[in-house]
DNA sequence: AGGATATTCAACCGAACGGTTGACAACTGT
DNA sequence: ACAGTTGTCAACCGTTCGGTTGAATATCCT
């Protein structure tokens, strides 16, 4: 629990059930124990899971009477965006780049050969 | 290992180290002794962990002589895009919805009250 | 052929995970 | 005040995880 943030945001969607539970607190706020409802563990091992979502900041609760109704944190979810799009981009913008030298190498001369060609492999 | 697909790379990305791969991989391709160098475990270790990247389709490896080479497939990280923007949107638009409807109870009576007020806490 | 280089396989270890059961705590409503 | 409802805490259990060491495999180079 000592990991950083985004490791346990990353950590705490890993997690089939528990990326059920956001998909379905996405659509509104609910108890544990209505969210807890569908699924066939117990209603504490429920509760975990949203303790997990909780320390990653992904759902926050407040108090309502005996209830504890939980709400998705959305924002929490741009920060693996923000994470994985920059890498994603700045992949595809390199192979794009890879893309245009072979094409300047296809024009210039017929046997443009880079060592290592992945054109077919790599897609 | 029997896990989804996304299970696998949210697990995978859940790891420093991990994602730390995959940033460095999304500048160039880079063979296991290179990109073991800058860590302070073993080559093992980290051989271990392209491996978990590759299982979760993040990572794919060709052989050039001793060598085995990883790229980083880009296209694997769409797949968590997709899922964390439709849940973060469909949150927002519900956030959103809520706000019109206080505001327009504001506007036709002053105590404008339903049951389960969030705005406060909630944000 | 045989040594060097690059990487993986196998067995093991302690910590963390996801689950269980059982007891406890907080608050409600009559 | 007290029974009921809602949820958490604590202890335990088997499995997975990230790491280690040591041996094995694959390929190169001379």
């Amino acid at each position: 629990m000592a990991a950083d943030q985004l490791s346990r945001v990353f950590s705490a969607l890993a997690d089939p059930t528990r990326r059920d539970l956001v998909a379905r607190l996405a659509v509104r706020d609910a108890t544990v124990n209505e969210l807890a409802a569908p699924y066939d563990v117990t209603l504490q091992a429920v509760s975990k899971h949203l303790k997990v979502l909780e320390d990653a900041g992904l759902v926050s609760r407040t108090r309502d009477a005996q209830r504890r109704p939980c709400h998705l944190e959305a924002e929490v979810l741009d920060l693996m965006t923000r994470w994985i799009e920059r890498y994603r981009r700045e992949a595809e913008e390199r192979f794009t780049r890879l893309d245009a030298v072979l094409a300047e190498m296809r024009d210039e001369n017929g046997d443009g050969q880079p060592k290592d060609d992945r054109t077919g492999a790599g897609r």
